[in-house]
Parts: structure tokens; sequence; C-alpha cells
DNA sequence: GTAGATAATATACAAGTGTATATACACTTG
DNA sequence: CAAGTGTATATACACTTGTATATTATCTAC
């Protein structure tokens, strides 16, 4: 037989332990959703995001020492979505033949609705804080070291030489985010024609690449 | 005679009671004063813009309905320098030897200080209101059919082909608006680092471009 | 149970905001 | 000279903002 006091032993099944009245994920969510297209998560207010989430203003400081704290949670949480994105890139890219189509593809698909989080991190690049702009600058390092690493596998694979990957990789991460950022308010069809023309400039970056390391 | 008020004959140095009237240019000056690394034109108030245009706040809207207006005609101001950047990047161009590294010369040293306009342009791409980032835009095009022209006209005369210039040309133009925003904040050695980068990504873009041209 | 911790709340305040209204002055025009 | 016009100002108002303080309700530990 069970006991019959209900002791809180960790290990029993978890019931809802502290009651969080509000969660960090929540008061992200209602931020995020007061973003649009003429406002910047670092625009917005303490209280208007409180209200959104629907807790009292002074609430907002039990979760994040102020806006900015917030809005770099929502870009580190953005990047976990870039990442996965990434990795979904990768594993197309294996197949190789229409590799980069099928990459900037997986790149543009991931900015549909749900992904608001990864629009928010390609609108933003150059604006809010210090500390908001550093959260966005690792999240772009890290998109093109995996570039540079995937540019360098296929060079060993397919012998062909690349002049100077790491610029390769730069300068179509640069397009391709700025590219992608541009395409956020867009309708399904100007974002199919803004697919087809980054996929030829990232080839045109390649090819280009290709092109200086033989004449080497 | 002691009726005789007192006349302001211009010629005649008494103390202004009337502070002389501002210009929206001096306003704009002192917008941009305001404009650091960590603030945006759009995120001032009229009132900060104001008090560093040494105005009372209800004198600004003698010039501008409110703080958007004024960025737009910030912005403007802002394409009146570029296409000034433009104009000497074309001029070098036609000596053609050198020309891509020349060209991105000029607009990187276009973002020296007394620039800051054009600082201003670069960072702020995607935010503010429609109508700011519609003035934004048609700075983005206007450099960008420029470029269409020049690589028709170097494809004309050295007789190689291009594959799409529309595309090569939206795609430098991208590419050097976003480097030249993250420049603005550089010190001399990295600006030159990153400048070196851009001549060789604009140059891999451009041999891409013949490359795909012989294939065909 | 009681004590303490935790997480939410309400109230309050000083500072800042955009702007409506009224007014002062200099200049132009008749 | 007087009337009108353009450009500045001061005052005022209704809001919003971030946050300090005090209070309340709930959960945990002993």
């Amino acid at each position: 037989m069970r006991l019959i006091r209900k002791k809180n032993t960790d290990v029993e099944q978890d019931k809802p332990k502290r009651k969080p009245a509000i969660s960090e994920q929540e008061l992200m969510d209602a931020a995020v959703r007061l973003v649009d297209a003429n406002r910047s998560v670092s625009s917005l207010s303490l209280r208007e995001i409180a209200r959104e989430a629907g807790i009292a203003p002074n609430s907002f400081y039990r979760h994040f020492r102020d806006v900015d704290e917030l809005a770099v949670a929502i870009i580190d949480r953005a990047g976990r979505g870039l990442r996965g994105t990434i990795r979904e890139a990768r594993k197309r890219l294996e197949n190789d033949r229409g590799g980069v189509r099928s990459s900037v593809e997986v790149f543009m698909e991931a900015l549909d609705d749900d992904q608001k989080y990864l629009k928010i991190l390609l609108r933003e690049i150059s604006i809010g804080s210090d500390a908001f702009r550093n959260a966005v600058d690792r999240e772009l390092n890290y998109f093109e070291e995996e570039l540079n690493d995937e540019l360098l596998r296929i060079a060993k694979t397919t012998s062909k030489k690349i002049h100077e990957p790491r610029l390769v990789a730069k300068a179509i991460t640069r397009l391709v985010f700025t590219l992608g950022a541009s395409a956020a308010n867009m309708n399904i069809q100007q974002r199919n024609v803004l697919t087809q023309e980054t996929v030829t400039m990232v080839r045109m970056i390649i090819i280009g690449a290709n092109g200086m390391a033989e004449r080497q």
C-alpha cells in the first residue's frame, strides 16, 4: 500500500510542481506576437509585453532582468531553430545533385509562419543592444562555420578546388540571410522567385570560387 | 520717441530676442547626431530631437509632420550622398583594371565619419515604418540598376558574357550593402580587411557569372 | 501545524512622451 | 501706421514608461 501522506519525492510522477503562472517561454511568445513588419523586438516596452502575456508589469522581473535579456533569449531560441534548419539542409546536401537548390529551399521554408523566431533573427541583425547583436553574430558565425565545413567536404569528394572557402562561406551566408530577411514579408509566389534567384546567386559564387582556384 | 519700438534692422547688432529660424537640415543633423551603435533613427523621440536641435518641441511640427517623415528625409539625403559615391565609382571603373577593387574602396571610404547619413541608410534597411523602408528600397534599386548598366557596358567592351546580369547586380548590391553596414563600426584595419574580402567576393560572383554564361 | 520561501499582485511615483492651445515676437504688406 | 502672416515659445494635459515598495496567496520543509 502506498503511504497516505503525499510526499513530493522527485522520483514520483511529476505533478504540477510549483505553479508557475507563466513561463519564460510564454513571455517570449507574447513578445514575438507583438513583433510585426514595423516593430522590432527591442522597441517593445516591458509593460506591453507583460500586458500581452497577461501578467502584472512587475512579474516580468521574475523571469528577465529587462527587455533586452528577453530579446537575447529570443535570438538564442531562434538560433536553435536555425540549427535544425542547417541540419536538414546538410542532409539534403549529401545527395549533392541539386544540393544548392534544396538547401536554399530548406532555408526559405523555415521562414514559414510558425517560425517567426527565425524571421526576427534575420530582420534585426544590425540593431538592438550590444548583447542583442552579439547573440545574432553568434548564430551567423555558426552558420558560416557549418557552411565552411560543408564546402571543404564537397571540395574533397568532388575533387574540385575552391578558392578561399571561408570567404565563400561568408559571402553565401550574408547573401542568404539578407535575402531571407526580405523574404519574410513576401507571398508564396514572390518567395519562389526569390528562392530561384538566390539559388542562382549561390551557384555563381561557388562556380566563381572554382574558377578562381583553377586559374591559380 | 519713447514710443519707438526697437526695430531689428539686421545691420544693428542687438541681442537676438528671437531665435534664428531653424532649417530642416539642422533638424536632420540633430537627429543624426543622436544616432549611435545602439540607437536607430526611428527610435528617437520628437522631444529628444528638438532638444538636441535647441528648439521647443512644438517647433518640430513647422518642419516635419512627425519623426517618421524626418527619418525619410534623412534617407533621401543619404541617397543623394550614395549617388555621388556611385558616380565616383563608375568613373574609376572606366579604367577597368582593378575596377572592382577601387569601386569597393570608394564605397567603403564613403562610410567615413562625415558620411554618417550613409551609415544610417545601410544600418536600418529592415526596420522602421513602411515609408522608411520604401525610401531605403528606392536607393537600393537605384544602385542595382546602375550596376546592371555598368555590367552590360563592361560585357560589351570586353566581349565576355555575363549570365543574368540583373541577378549579378542584385547579388553584388546586397552583399556590398550588408558588408558595408557591418563596416560602419569598424576601425581602419578591420575595414581594410573587410574591403579586401568584399573585393574577392564580388570577383567570385562576376567570374561565376562569366563561367555560367560560357557553359550554356 | 508553523515558518519560510516563492511568485504573483496592487499601488505609487517620477520622468518622459506626443500634441492641443494660447501667445509673443519679427517681418511683410497695405 | 495697422493688420496679417510666419515662426518661435510656454503651458498644460492625458498618457505611457520603468521600477520601488508593500502585500497577498501558494507551495515546501520541518
